[in-house]
DNA sequence: GTGACATTGAGACTCAGTCTCAGTCTCAAC
DNA sequence: GTTGAGACTGAGACTGAGTCTCAATGTCAC
């Protein structure tokens, strides 16, 4: 925290915008934390705190931090986008549950060496790279396995 | 095609459903061409061939052909889906180009391989992976060299 | 033919995200 | 300190993909 604040005003500078106060407001709350959320999940999150931010201005900063790479959007299929922390998305992927809907993370370099190669041989300019596996976590495939188990009992 | 026909026959068959008229023109509408469609792309296209089968319906049947694994939904963070035939799936990710909304396809054994592996390393039970490359295709970087060398001549 | 239930289309609805606009703020120039 | 250009804001209207509802219709085992 405080390079992203300095990170966001430098790009800010560059073309001419105002670092404002909700903002600053907005970045200091995405930056405090290290989940992955939705706009929703921010707006309402501002709110409870006692510094509400209107809906508008929320997407606009959203918009502004994803194009400073500061921010990455993701998309599971379900309608809306989850964001994430850019500092924390080298080399990572997704696992996505379809019964919890719980999403972990997994590193792996390799994945990114291949998917790097494959992308110019095909004479592509890669900007990133979106790896989800879907399936089931560990503790869904438990929670299942027991009650196959109790309804054959 | 034909495959699909009776795959999805069985299908409702064991969940106690018809494979109507309207079902049938959607099926063979979509296993008569081999491009990523979208649901409005579908809904178009029936209307213009002069068989139309309304939203509702196109949606419903969409889901069920997602359900029986002969369609695979896509999601490229523009707030609509994209289904592509499952059968087509086997091994492949996606290139999408940022710059003019171009979707194309690779194929990497090993990539898939790698993926497997993580998934259970993580504990996990995979259903199916994703994988996608945004970035800029080798036509839009070479319109957009051109465009670079002609505004500083 | 009948009844149970699946299916349909039209259009109302939902909801994430975008757009508009009038009022406010920022900041460099004077 | 004042001014003016233009950036910024919030409220809420709007958009559009996808879902839901419901009355009418179709399907099929009996």
């Amino acid at each position: 925290m405080g390079d992203e604040v300095q990170i966001f005003e430098e790009y800010l500078k560059k073309h001419a915008l105002h670092l404002t106060a909700p903002r600053e407001t907005v970045l200091r709350t995405i930056f405090g934390t290290h989940e992955h959320f939705t706009a929703d999940d921010l707006i309402a999150h501002l709110g409870r705190a006692g510094t509400p931010v209107s809906k508008a201005t929320v997407y606009r900063t959203l918009a502004l931090l994803s194009e400073c790479n500061l921010l990455i959007e993701h998309d599971f299929g379900q309608g809306k986008k989850y964001y994430e922390h850019a500092s924390e998305l080298q080399h990572h992927g997704h696992l996505y549950c379809s019964d919890c809907g719980r999403i972990s993370e997994f590193y792996d370099p390799k994945l990114n060496g291949l998917q790097e190669k494959i992308a110019r041989q095909e004479g592509f300019d890669p900007t990133h790279f979106v790896v989800k596996i879907y399936g089931r976590c560990a503790d869904c495939t438990a929670k299942r396995n027991r009650r196959e188990a109790e309804s054959t009992a």
